[in-house]
DNA sequence: AGGTGTCAAGCGTCC
DNA sequence: GGACGCTTGACACCT
């Protein structure tokens, strides 16, 4: 077990998920911006290897409008010493990594051309961890889409658009429970068709669930994970006191986190933490896994 | 320098 | 049929 937080951390300086706007697009501007934001991934990978959280996602902003017909820069070339060099330090330090593209990317929509915008998106994804050379279990994960109204036929449509994603895309992507349209059951619907493993979301399964207890749920979706992809990937919150349904908690409550390790033993998992104040949470989670054997198996 | 409106992208929901 | 939420924050332009 490994434990995580996505994307930022507070606790330093360093600011690596910078952007800017469509309209202040330049090649100079891009590279000024990666070079930033890699700058950043290492010392958060340093800050992560010095505090036992071994479990991160890199920021989808790492380099801005990689998609976009705007930038025809070649960032893949130009960088890619600096991916290698960053790379080995997540390798020697055990580090997991993965990727989550925004809620713009989908596979299943209705309009082919929303979908080709999502495979240059995906391809981007997988061309940063290409790039930093890690194994297929570093993976993007991405939700199953709209509904449009016919569940079956755009579960159909996801599960004939998996079969024409590039091969670099498909052996690092996994499907996340979402918290309204696709929940645990549809997830592994698609599962059955494609193969593709399912990354559990905890929280999502709360708001949107198919009604599995969470041991039921760790059984089902633990086995949708091969050899090759690592031990599964677990998303991690917790509603926020007085909000409404699905806001995320600004920090991590320990008491149902520790109830959540013991339900969920004895399966083996990463699991990225969701909560608002990212490292700070992850931090006290480590603390109270410390005793956790499944946590000691990685950390020595 | 400080204030504030707005930001690449899609979907579902609410009015 | 248009605005809004989706983890909001920070960019960019204005004064």
């Amino acid at each position: 077990m490994r434990i995580g937080y996505p994307c930022i951390n507070r606790s330093i300086a360093c600011q690596g998920d910078r952007t800017f706007r469509l309209k202040s697009y330049s090649s100079e501007r891009l590279i000024e911006t990666v070079q930033n934001n890699l700058n950043c991934l290492e010392e958060i990978i340093r800050f992560n290897a010095k505090n036992q959280l071994l479990f991160f996602r890199i920021t989808s902003d790492l380099v801005p409008f990689a998609s976009h017909p705007v930038c025809n820069f070649p960032w893949q070339e130009f960088f890619q010493d600096r991916f290698r060099q960053i790379g080995k330090l997540i390798k020697r330090n055990s580090i997991r990594i993965s990727m989550h593209p925004d809620q713009f990317t989908l596979i299943n929509s209705v309009d082919l051309q929303i979908f080709e915008k999502g495979v240059k998106e995906l391809t981007y994804h997988a061309e940063v961890l290409d790039l930093l050379g890690l194994p297929p279990s570093a993976k993007i994960q991405i939700h199953g889409g709209g509904v449009y109204g016919d569940k079956n036929g755009s579960l159909k449509r996801f599960v004939d658009r998996y079969g024409r994603l590039p091969l670099k895309v498909r052996r690092r992507l996994v499907l996340e429970n979402d918290d309204r349209s696709y929940n645990l059951i549809d997830c592994l619907r698609i599962n059955a068709e494609t193969g593709v493993p399912i990354l559990f979301d905890v929280f999502h399964h709360h708001v949107n669930s198919s009604g599995e207890r969470l041991g039921e749920a760790f059984e089902r979706f633990s086995r949708t994970w091969k050899e090759e992809d690592g031990i599964p990937m677990v998303d991690y919150s917790s509603q926020r006191k007085g909000e409404k349904k699905g806001t995320h908690a600004e920090a991590i409550d320990l008491r149902n986190f520790k109830v959540f390790l013991l339900e969920t033993k004895p399966h083996d998992f990463d699991v990225m933490l969701e909560i608002k104040d990212k490292e700070k949470s992850a931090l006290k989670a480590v603390r109270a896994a410390s005793k956790d054997s499944r946590f000691q198996k990685i950390v020595r």
